[in-house]
DNA sequence: GATGAATGAGGCTTCATTCAT
DNA sequence: CATGAATGAAGCCTCATTCAT
């Protein structure tokens, strides 16, 4: 088992760490190589596509040396999603953070969104897609993608709830399936980019989501 | 090559035609029979993890037997993408030549995706997200898979345009982005039913979603 | 799973067999022909020395047919070891049932063991050593080894107790115990013969075998 | 290599003796550390299932070590067995010396067998079955398992001709045959203690053992 | 000399495809 | 043309061995 954050098992008590503080600092070093490697590939080729040895080439090292940092292919793609997931989360936490008013934070946290896709782009439409079927979700620990999933529906539901309290958005809605469209039209547009880069950065393209959330396309009332 | 439509490679010349009009019909019979099957199972599995077995079972034929009618499994994915798409392309056509006005045509044309989805689901989530990196797409012919969504995108994005001419929708936003965005929000709302089928038909959320896309999420301005 | 005797797992109902007589038979034919491939390069290279490729090429087949008819390498290792011990403990039964008289009953299954290894030679010391540690064994139902063990020492230890119930054997040493000796003797002589075949037929030992243990080596008394 | 008695193949001259007397004896120290903790390692993994990192761990030092120390995994595995066999080949030797009867001396010799085995259970078996196939075997020096076991053949085959000449076991019998019979036979009783050990301690069945073979298991005559 | 991570050849197994019946 | 066993390329993973620190 390859686990950064587990304890000892060794039987013998020990008061510091077993290993050097750089032994750790080169071990994680090595663990996030191989996650880029494995975001560029696996974005590349899916899931199935992708082979161990690309992976390895991609990170510059050889096969089994992936196996001393993870313990399959699928708990790489496990621990890409998983650490992909948190720094998101956390960034889109801290932006939230900055926005009190509602719907600034919503603009914020799409645009973060877009944001962090542009420097993630292939993999996320993989993650976003995974709702089941893939080899990898099924090893994963069940619930994990759905607690996941849940996460950032709250992040986005909950300003989406604020701003109807503040009669900013049409109360009446379930937040939840607000989000639900949200997710999709920001997802739509995120693959509109993937498709064609050209028409300009994603990041600009979050205030025409936001206004046309909240706006609607509707023309004259 | 199983292509229906081509001619024999064979040396020997032939004098009569190739095959017997029961001879085709039971031959279309066994690519639908292959195909629903193939539904269920790259549904189930996802195109990895689902394999020629399943499929033969699936369909109560032999495995050997599918090689009679298409040339590989990606060809039979090829296949069924091409006729669900053209299928339901057919039926949107359809739907969309009973609407002259365009935002009705648009509500229509909602209602009958979500229509279609409820009774092809799995598959669609697969068809949907298959940007390129999927194994079957690498073998399809290029272009094809953009071609497909240019077509649909035509339809909705037509019945767009022609609610802006009609200051219907707000003019100023290039239709196909609002696409994007339309299509990416049915998407959301797609996969939100797909996660949790209880809350009710999809079919009743079309106008949910015509709703929303027209007058926004936003309160009393 | 590859199990010649499990039942149907098809949800339909059967009434009769579903293979037909010939596909059964030849499919046989080949576990047969697997298994002697593997008696040979397992009897020549041990179980970790031997590798699937030698079985196949052995067999005459090509690697991924094994798998039609075995689960695994440990699978063939476990059905060759069953398959030898059922056949030599029928054999042994049908000798023992031939002679009423115990002393040469066990004369006959000596004689018979003796036959049995010049056929099997090589493979048998493999069987007779894995007492455990070996991978295979691992996978083997636990007890299955023991059980089988102890259906030959019953074999051998039922004529003991039989001949001292007929005095022909001390009374007062368990018969168990006996047997223990003797087994081990027999393969003391077995594997001298292995190491040196040129001293003649292994057979042909089994009356210095038997008067050895039933007369013991020490002078006049 | 690493061969504690050979010479330096390095090209520097070297005017001074190679290694400290201290060096040496820690040296020592560390192999035969590594050949306790392999003999425990291979004594219940067998050969193949055994691992070099887990005879590192057992024996405390780093898996690098091993190879300070031994060329390879078949090098640990056969100066086991040549250590073993020296150490017990010594003890026989010295236990021989002691009983001039010869007779008795075979007694003692059974029990000092016995005795050792007691202490190195695990492994013995390893060493006895291996006849050739196990992978080390290949590459141990051709002849030198034949080699040790003849050295132990000729101890007790030494005093069974010993005996023979003094009418105390029958001539006729060639002694080779006779160790062949005895040897198997008290393999047989080691391998029922190994499966068994609560039937009490090894060592009080060499009187069984000996007393068996020159009385024999056969009733009053 | 000790360490333990890196290495990569090679093993077992899977499964799309072929082909004799 | 249906069948389903045979095929073997290719993938994931293991682990003995090496080597930089």
């Amino acid at each position: 088992m390859n686990t950064t954050s587990t304890s000892s098992t060794s039987g013998r008590a020990r008061s510091r760490p077993r290993r050097s503080k750089l032994a750790r600092r080169v071990s994680t070093l090595y663990r996030e190589a191989i996650l880029d490697a494995a975001e560029r590939v696996f974005g590349k080729a899916g899931f199935g596509g992708a082979h161990m040895a690309d992976i390895a080439r991609a990170a510059g090292i050889a096969v089994g040396s992936l196996y001393t940092y993870f313990d399959s292919k699928e708990a790489i793609f496990a621990a890409l999603h998983e650490h992909r997931a948190a720094s998101f989360h956390a960034l889109l936490e801290e932006v939230a953070a900055e926005h009190p008013a509602p719907v600034e934070r919503l603009r914020a946290m799409i645009r973060a969104f877009f944001a962090y896709i542009e420097q993630h782009s292939a993999i996320f439409a993989l993650f976003v897609e995974s709702g089941r079927k893939d080899e990898w979700a099924r090893s994963c620990p069940p619930g994990k993608i759905e607690d996941r999933r849940a996460k950032f529906y709250a992040l986005y539901g909950g300003a989406i709830a604020e701003a109807q309290a503040q009669k900013q958005i049409r109360p009446g809605l379930p937040a939840e399936e607000l989000v639900d469209f949200l997710a999709g039209a920001m997802m739509g547009v995120v693959r509109a980019w993937i498709r064609d880069p050209r028409r300009g950065a994603l990041t600009q393209r979050a205030d025409f989501v936001v206004d046309l959330f909240l706006g609607g396309a509707g023309g004259k009332r």
